[in-house]
DNA sequence: GGATTGTAGATTGTCGACAAAATACAGGTG
DNA sequence: CACCTGTATTTTGTCGACAATCTACAATCC
């Protein structure tokens, strides 16, 4: 007999994890403002479950870095300071610069359709001047040479450094940046993942470059936008 | 009125997080065969716990990577896998490059000291051949340009990522063979943190590099081990 | 007025009990 | 004998209640 999989993992799923999911997704849009305390009993009140779940949920929401957990204090969502950026792009860029290295070695044909579908979605996004579809084409596409690379480790860090950038989406929404300049680096990136003789060294430090610069840019955006 | 901050952690420390603390040593020291369920009414009985606090504990174990915790059928000690480790050394080796490469930009007097108070202990082990001792000291060593790159991401990255139990297990062993090679190496790398005129880039890889040879002489160990 | 203390309310920490699901195993069936 | 199937047991998930702690604020003292 066929069983839908998806219905059975969300009847699977506890739920303290539906609960992280939807508070997750509050958090990333904003709902909450920076630092506010989660509250149990509200919370309780709001999702009609026992303080178990919710005390799940503030667990895995504080390994996802969403919120920090202060014993017998309480839960607060955390602000996303200046400093945060500047410590988290760093990172991210050498590891996302690893990842696509390592996604070269083990390049195979699936993956480059996926990564030449992505590509399109990208340049039609830029053709049409449509910024949200642009910047979602361009996440699925760094996720999918990050999940080529096959390191779980990396995956796991880079899950957890990129959700934070997600934090930001409001603000990459008024984020102008020149669409086609950002398309050609990517169908460059592209280029080099999907020939089996171009350098893995040089793979990673163009990713690496790519991140820093952008990173540039977003930095100088916040400032104008801070004034 | 000034207060010991540290004491005053341990004190609001609930019991969850002493239960974590132990566990957390337990699994280190590999006391727990790899795989191996924790069962939640087996603990209950040797901490005197109720369940609720075990459950605080293992999120938090499973934020450090120690235990895996699959819904509905339970939390099971992680075993490290050949592959675990070839993941792990490339991240490290990129993020403690930057962490060293960041810590020189930020160096001042009494981080100098400290890592040259480490490098002092490195050298006498090594040359009265204590393998303990020296890799101990090698730890700290790291951990102080680490801390002193003052970007709290890299710090809680890679305080993850150092913490697995196989490379502190065996690390010493390995390290008999050539203390004073490796000691050597970390007098270079003392010497370009501590000299201002020094190129960051260079540090970068300079701790990029011994990181990757310290994994190849770490892999062909654990081969020669296997058989 | 400013600092300290005491108290009431709010909030998190822990517990034991019951519900739901997964597992182990015995018995039946082809 | 292999494969189901139902049942008993084990184990995790959730709940409500109580204890311990923190917080806010009013009363007190200097």
């Amino acid at each position: 007999m066929l069983l839908d999989i998806d219905s059975i993992e969300f009847q699977n799923a506890a739920l303290g994890e539906k609960i992280t999911d939807i508070l997750t997704e509050a958090i990333l849009e904003g709902k909450f403002s920076g630092g506010q305390q989660l509250i149990e009993q509200d919370l309780q009140k709001i999702f009609g479950v026992s303080r178990s779940p919710l005390r799940e949920a503030f667990r895995i929401l504080e390994k996802r870095g969403l919120v920090r957990i202060i014993p017998r204090k309480g839960t607060f969502v955390k602000t996303i300071t200046h400093k945060d950026i500047e410590d988290n792009f760093p990172v991210r860029a050498r590891l996302e610069g690893l990842a696509a290295s390592e996604a070269h070695s083990k390049m195979n044909e699936k993956t480059v359709d996926d990564l030449k579908f992505e590509l399109e979605s990208m340049k039609h996004a830029a053709q049409r001047i449509e910024p949200k579809s642009f910047w979602h084409h361009h996440s699925v596409f760094h996720n999918i040479f990050i999940e080529a690379s096959e390191n779980q480790v990396l995956i796991d860090i880079l899950y957890n450094l990129r959700m934070h950038s997600l934090w930001y989406q409001f603000s990459y929404k008024y984020y102008q940046e020149d669409l086609n300049r950002a398309y050609k680096i990517h169908l460059n990136i592209f280029q080099k993942l999907a020939d089996p003789d171009a350098d893995n060294q040089e793979i990673e430090h163009l990713v690496r470059n790519h991140i820093e610069v952008a990173f540039g840019n977003f930095l100088r955006y916040l400032e104008t936008q801070e004034k």
